[in-house]
DNA sequence: GATGATTTGTGCGTATGTATG
DNA sequence: GCATACATACGCACAAATCAT
């Protein structure tokens, strides 16, 4: 009997958090909906105080949005906020990625680089929530290897706010290949322990990125 | 009749969210320190509803703790989360003083010129408390300047995450003069339109400040 | 462990504010 | 403007978890 421990539920509140957070990534909620406490605290079978709660950590994410009337919604990024996050982004991601390219261990290059061929497969199977999972699955995994938390952290909340977005992006457009080669780029650098050309590759890629995701939004 | 309309008071969450900050700010609550629910409440005369509110978000802002118990706490940083949280703001401020040194208009620059004689002014007559309070204006108008909201946030998040610890850091060293020469050479690369200089200078003076925290701390 | 005292989690009622016809 | 419907802000009560004895 070594490892049996009972599983202890999650307050509701936060139950709900990350709930609403899913939902709006997986499109069920779309950026601009207006959310009612009272909805979904029937929806979820609560009362409203958790919902209000959930909320009020949301809305300091930066996930919802609350206007002078109190009124909630989910945010819906401009055209200019999107590339204030990508901007914040850059910053943060092109810092991790030169911290990774000086201290990465073998272990983490070969995972990372399980990563790319696992990504490649999937495109060779068409199997676009894969593709995005391993390219998702990328990112983080540099970010894992620097070991900064709060670094991490960051940087997901910036992606969470144009998660559902970049979920498009991948999906209906062929940049797939692109992506991936973009991606051994950057894994090429980590690898070669230049930090300097690490950074400059992922910014390129960051950029193009944003590129794209600007083209698909203003259609 | 030009401008007059009525101030509506912020509902109490907030209110009680931006006292609580300020209270960690002054060190009238003090890292580690719990907090009740039930105490800020009879403390503010209000419920507990929105006093628990207003912990979500602080919580979700990093600078309330919750564990597994729900003990509630302030937030305390380790050695090493400073040196993370010095790492995040250095990737994003070195990023913003660069923006900040493209596109300054005149104005911005004169009035950055101004906070540096206003500083050293507040240091001939030894007012420590203007002191800081112009250091802090500094950092604020190049990251106004830079015109990104996102980015704003992030870093003032962050520095409110130490900003106990970096009011001791002035007061009690004699690191004023210091700071202004460095916030003279930062200012001078930005006049000049120099990003690559202005981000240098900054990130040297980041790493002098995060010393000097460091030291602080661990006495 | 069992018990009472704290503290947090959740549900719900009510007052106030806002939109709509 | 007024009445109605609806949403949010806040308070309060009780349940569940935790702590101290």
């Amino acid at each position: 009997m070594d490892e049996l421990k009972l599983v202890k539920p999650q307050p509701f509140y936060m139950q709900i958090q990350q709930t609403i957070k899913e939902m709006i990534w997986k499109g069920i909620l779309m950026p601009g909906d207006r959310l009612y406490e009272a909805q979904l605290a029937k929806q979820f079978e609560t009362s409203r105080s958790p919902v209000r709660e959930a909320f009020r950590a949301l809305i300091n994410e930066g996930l919802l949005v609350i206007d002078e009337k109190s009124q909630i919604t989910v945010y819906k990024p401009s055209l200019g906020d999107v590339r204030d996050i990508y901007e914040c982004r850059l910053a943060l991601e092109s810092r991790a990625v030169s911290i990774a390219a000086q201290c990465a261990t073998d272990l983490q290059l070969e995972r990372l680089s399980n990563t790319l061929k696992e990504t490649c497969k999937a495109i060779e199977r068409k199997e676009k929530e894969k593709i995005v999972q391993y390219n998702v699955c990328f990112h983080e995994q540099i970010i894992n290897i620097c070991g900064n938390l709060r670094l991490k952290k960051l940087i997901d909340d910036l992606h969470s706010l144009t998660y559902f977005y970049r979920v498009l992006n991948v999906k209906e457009s062929g940049r797939a290949a692109l992506i991936l080669k973009e991606h051994t780029e950057i894994f090429n650098a980590i690898k070669n322990r230049n930090p300097e050309k690490a950074c400059k590759k992922l910014i390129k890629h960051t950029k193009n990125d944003l590129e794209n995701l600007i083209n698909l939004i203003e259609k």
